[in-house]
DNA sequence: ATCTAAGCGAGACGGTACGTCACGTCTTGGG
DNA sequence: CCCAAGACGTGACGTACCGTCTCGCTTAGAT
């Protein structure tokens, strides 16, 4: 473990990057079925070993092209209230999701295997990111009285993000602002200090 | 759409139920990619072409599959307050996808295209039914003061169902009663009357 | 066998000839391959069990509608000299394989059991039956001393209508009626009287 | 032409002779409807896409695989008069073209496309060698004053060759040595000088 | 400066499953 | 009792990708 060696050509990162872009493209062409190791190798003028050598199959190279990519969710700088942030963060994450890199990142962690780093990775970067940030928020609107104390945190959290997946694949209705408003009018009221 | 001829020999309602038997069990042995045409055609005695005439592919097979084994969520009787027939039903919903083949119901509705007939009445009745279920519940619950009325009721909804369909397919957290339980409780506060 | 009942509905002719037409149809315009028995029912507007009953498989079919529709071979009125009548009867020949339809009769020839009885009823009135018409005047050929007696008749015939189908079949040099002369040319020679 | 890449992993000539071994016993034992891809590939252990990497269809491999074990004509080594030569070489073509690969090799001629590569090279090299070689006999045949100059060569080697063919395919009559006899013969007659 | 080990692209390999076609049989309802 | 229509089990078709493997060519660190 602690030999690796590192003689011979060392790994060509150029290739890399061609790699991710060309599996990011086409996640947003075609959707995970279009994401194939083929086109992928074809697309990123790369061998089809050296897929394989970095990572084991192609639902690994599309997360690990969603990670690449994952946009950051908008900072907090603190200066606003903490729950009109949160509820910006939830309209960001909606609109996120609602384009079909977000279908895809949805629908990749459906049929993943779940024990494997690199998906605990993807899901804690790309699914699960924004329930973090909702955590700190929620903490701060607490502190700030908008929140009663006492309440179940990642209960509240999953109220709060799970719809959002919900319609993202379920798609059985709109996935707009106007949703992430409603559902945060709803789930607020619950937790708001009585 | 009132011609429906019917001439020819008809389907054979043995064989196709030979079909959703042995698709249903090997989505239960061993998820979504081990429902393949071929090895349902093999397991059901039955040619591959008998299989396409009736379903398009292999997701809408599953999906058929699905629809036929769906079990019926627990009657409500109207004999007790509305409020505890809700929490018993998304106990009953948790348990349901919490096994092997609610999660395969999940990756199928990942997976698939939206627009076929199959996939709405999939998604209508595998995983929706809950829901109208719940509507109904709610409705209850406003009538006997549990609930004040004027909320909005889809956004509930969806705060109830969409963390259970989640955590079925991201996995970050248990599925299990208590699960269920605290999740009502946060949701159910911020419908309570004031 | 004697019995021979009678009752029911009798065999439709018309159905018969639609068949043998669509048959004929189908390999003139695509050859053996093109004609299956899905493609001559749908056409002919015919279900396939009543295929079945009148021909085993798809080979008997294609040599039904061929028998049928066998070109005669020009009637020898005995006025000219046979000699001349054979040069005319092979340039007839050549002409008749050298068409779509001759190259399928050939090709049926080559594919099938050789054992049926349509076959052997195929072979003779299609593919043989220039041969008798040879052998007719080649027998008055020798009677008008154009053509010495005690030749092996049999031999002679094989070695006039075997190129033809070579040919055909083969294809390695053109079918026409100044190859049909050259060839006469070469066999008559060894045939005349010394 | 002369570009010709060579890059990636070469063909593996252990697999191709596997398979056209595998094609030659498949037309030995059962005819050219024996030789399936499926089997072909079942047998020779190989996978079906190599198969069509390498051959468009079955007509194409099974000449490939006749083309390979094409038994060499019997040297003529100039020793002894031409004419011997020529029906000692009459006879073993019969002798070839009555097994059963003979009748393979023969239908497939019959059944095949004439555009391709493949098919001008198995015509040229499985039906058609006999004849090169047969026309050089008849070249020396005229030297040696056995044919008198003159004749139309090419007419005389379809008078000898096709009518053997033209038994192959069409059965009428038995194919052996005295029918090989008898046919030159009769052809030897006309071609003699006078 | 030259080995030389590793990475590289290309692409063939044995497989599995796909979705389609035609086969020849069987089973309806209608004439 | 035949007919058309058409579903059935079978089996081959030709294609797409899978994940593994060998090639011959860079490329750069170690000798």
């Amino acid at each position: 473990m602690a030999d690796e060696e590192k003689r011979g050509r060392p790994r060509d990162m150029a290739a890399r990057r061609r790699v991710l872009t060309a599996a990011y493209a086409l996640l947003e062409e075609g959707g995970v079925t279009a994401l194939t190791m083929e086109a992928v190798a074809a697309r990123a003028k790369v061998g089809k070993p050296m897929l394989y050598r970095s990572w084991p199959n192609a639902q690994a190279l599309a997360m690990a092209a969603l990670i690449e990519a994952a946009p950051d969710a908008p900072e907090d700088d603190g200066s606003g209230p903490a729950l009109a942030a949160l509820r910006r963060q939830v309209r960001f994450v909606v609109e996120v999701f609602a384009s079909r890199i977000g279908r895809s990142a949805a629908a990749l962690v459906a049929s993943a295997t779940r024990d494997t780093e690199i998906f605990k990775s993807f899901r804690s970067q790309v699914i699960l990111s924004s329930r973090t940030v909702g955590r700190a928020l929620i903490s701060r609107a607490v502190e700030e009285g908008d929140i009663r104390p006492g309440i179940d945190v990642e209960a509240a959290l999953d109220a709060i993000y799970g719809p959002v997946f919900f319609r993202v694949l379920v798609g059985h209705e709109g996935l707009d602002a106007g949703f992430a408003d409603r559902l945060m009018d709803t789930v607020l009221e619950g937790l708001r200090p009585r």
